[in-house]
DNA sequence: GATTATATATATCAAACTGATATACATGCG
DNA sequence: CGCATGTATATCAGTTTGATATATATAATC
């Protein structure tokens, strides 16, 4: 999918800055997809020069300048289109796998040359780390409007409870099989 | 971790050809990592130019030459170390994410603005594409002798397990509420 | 029997992307 | 009062990908 295609996506879930949508990628999203900021601005650039998005700019008192980004009317048709073709290249391709990159499991796959104690220690930091997100995605309470908003996306909620799901999975698994390991 | 440490690791289990390593990261690696050909080939000639690894060239019939590399002792002291320091930068990091791009999850994010028919092809490929994976995992029958000795590593016989359990709830979730999505 | 697609095998390179850095101001901490 | 961290945009060197080139064999399709 064209990085085009997915910012106007992302703002179609309402306006926001370069650096909030970084924020979702590197929150909500950092279990999906990512795009860096050398990606998201220049993105951002060409969109508004194209009129798929507009923009007001934010003096705020005590902080940076914000540049707010709306999706127009264009911008919204030209992504629903975009929409379309991908998922038709997505169902011919025949290449339904996700693109990964894991250092943890790096790691692991090579953990024999590695000291008792240091692979115990990636082992346990991960569990830790795995915990803490398990528990973001649990978490049904009390949340700002604009997250909320978001969470009562049909996709977003689906997504939640499947991260959910996969997490509590994995971290049983590593808590019922790492000593296999060493 | 850096593109040598990779394929020295990965030579480390026994002795292969580019392509074969590709293959690797194509077959039983690619829930975990990847790397392309334009990064393997130049890493491995890098890698004989160091000593770190050496190569035999097989003519053989039928098909194109092929150049097997095989893990030497420098190369073998050269891995070890540079795994320690990965793993120490590991923990030190606090960065224990993997880095994710899922095109799939990318289009049911934004699935409301897709037809239905769409989605749904969408979600029965991956259903089929992951039910492949499934039973890849979990077949323990008779396999070349190459990867059965690839399976009775510890580190790769957990990882199996890890995948095996992810992809089984991934399934049961997807089938249990793919109508919430529309 | 001819054409096309797929698989093995290495290598290169333009285009895309990342990650680091620059700039700038505010806040919190010891 | 200095130092680290967080907000905010922008750029760019260096890395990585994905496509392409080259060459041969087999399997499938027509």
């Amino acid at each position: 999918m064209q990085k085009e295609t997915i910012c106007l996506g992302i703002l179609s879930l309402g306006p926001r800055s370069g650096y909030e949508i970084k924020q979702m990628f590197q929150g909500p999203l950092s279990d999906f997809y990512s795009l860096s900021f050398g990606t998201i601005y220049p993105t951002l650039n060409k969109l508004q020069s194209g009129k798929f998005v507009s923009c007001k700019q934010h003096t705020q008192s005590k902080k940076p300048d914000k540049k707010v980004y709306t999706i127009t009317k264009k911008g919204m048709a030209q992504m629903q289109e975009n929409l379309l073709g991908d998922a038709s290249s997505y169902i011919r391709s025949g290449n339904y796998g996700d693109q990964i990159k894991s250092e943890f499991f790096l790691l692991i796959l090579f953990a024999k040359y590695l000291p008792k104690e240091t692979l115990d220690t990636v082992l346990n930091e991960r569990v830790l780390f795995l915990r803490q997100k398990f528990e973001q995605f649990k978490y049904d309470g009390p949340v700002p409007g604009d997250i909320k908003a978001l969470r009562e996306e049909k996709s977003i909620s689906f997504i939640r409870g499947l991260a959910a799901a996969l997490l509590d999975t994995g971290l049983n698994y590593m808590e019922k099989n790492r000593e296999k390991l060493s």
